[in-house]
DNA sequence: AAGTCGTGGAT
DNA sequence: TATCCAAGACT
């Protein structure tokens, strides 16, 4: 859940309410996708959600102990493996993450080094009885006062041992480009019913989604949204008749189904409007 | 191995 | 307002 997420949303808003959901990986596991996806709308990169699903159900009643065994599952990769490896299970395994990196980086002067060369030098700068405080500072380290734009140099206890002159030629992230779009949906309501269909698209697979339709000239609203790539414009148009393989939501109960931000957004905004 | 996958808060 | 970016994984 923590992945490429911040820490302070997942425990505010997700964290708790899907573990009272989901106690144990026996439960998670016995749960629809459904369910799964519903209590991660709005949080993003669903895949997660999904392999997370995959994972409790191979390993109901407790995921392995080798970081090897855990790396092979499902959503698990370098670094999660790692953190399970070293924050549950305590053992002297080096973690890598972004904020890691990104002072490792600093930390040697190195511009860019391979994910291989960093693993080596993070398992070699690891503290031999305490790898886990070492790791969980080294993290703090990168998120508090390591930081990608504005480093509080002044503040860092390893500033004495760091190679870096400057600090912002090293761990920098590339820069990403976003591109204009538009999306049309369909709108089509009855009886405090609204008509949705699920996402076959790599984009929002599994997710619920207001069905397509043909620009129009008066669409019932219009409102912008943003991921990774896209700086979207959303035009919601009325459908005359339903679409084929519908979904039928009711209006009051739009938390118990698995919608993107996207389309809450949209409902939200038809709500404003009266539409529905 | 570069592209793709979401979202909202910080700056 | 525009850009950056977060406890990355997968193809």
């Amino acid at each position: 859940m923590l992945q490429q997420t911040q820490v302070e949303r997942v425990r505010s808003h997700y964290y708790p309410a899907f573990l009272a959901k989901f106690p144990t990986l026996s439960a998670l596991a016995k749960a629809s996708l459904d369910e799964v996806l519903a209590a991660w709308s709005g949080l993003g990169y669903y895949q997660r959600a999904k392999n997370l699903h995959k994972t409790a159900q191979l390993h109901p009643q407790g995921l392995p102990k080798s970081f090897e065994e855990l790396r092979k599952l499902p959503g698990i990769g370098e670094y999660t493996a790692a953190a399970i490896c070293s924050f549950a299970y305590h053992q002297p395994v080096a973690v890598v993450d972004t904020n890691i990196k990104r002072a490792l980086c600093r930390l040697f002067a190195l511009p860019n080094p391979t994910p291989a060369t960093l693993r080596r030098l993070a398992t070699q700068f690891l503290h031999p009885t305490r790898p886990k405080e070492h790791n969980l500072a080294l993290m703090d380290l990168g998120a508090l006062i390591c930081t990608p734009k504005t480093p509080k140099c002044d503040e860092c206890p390893l500033q004495s041992f760091c190679q870096a002159e400057d600090p912002l030629l090293f761990g920098q992230s590339k820069s990403q480009k976003r591109e204009n779009k538009t999306l049309h949906f369909g709108i089509y309501a009855q009886e405090g019913r609204l008509a949705m269909v699920r996402s076959t698209q790599k984009l929002y697979e599994g997710m619920l989604l207001f069905p397509p339709a043909a620009p129009q000239s008066q669409p019932l609203a219009t409102y912008r949204h943003t991921y990774t790539r896209y700086n979207l414009t959303i035009s919601l148009h009325p459908l005359h008749t339903p679409p084929k393989n519908a979904i039928w939501i009711d209006i009051k109960r739009v938390q118990e189904h698995p919608l993107a931000s996207l389309v809450t957004k949209g409902i939200e905004l038809l709500r404003q409007k009266l539409v529905l």
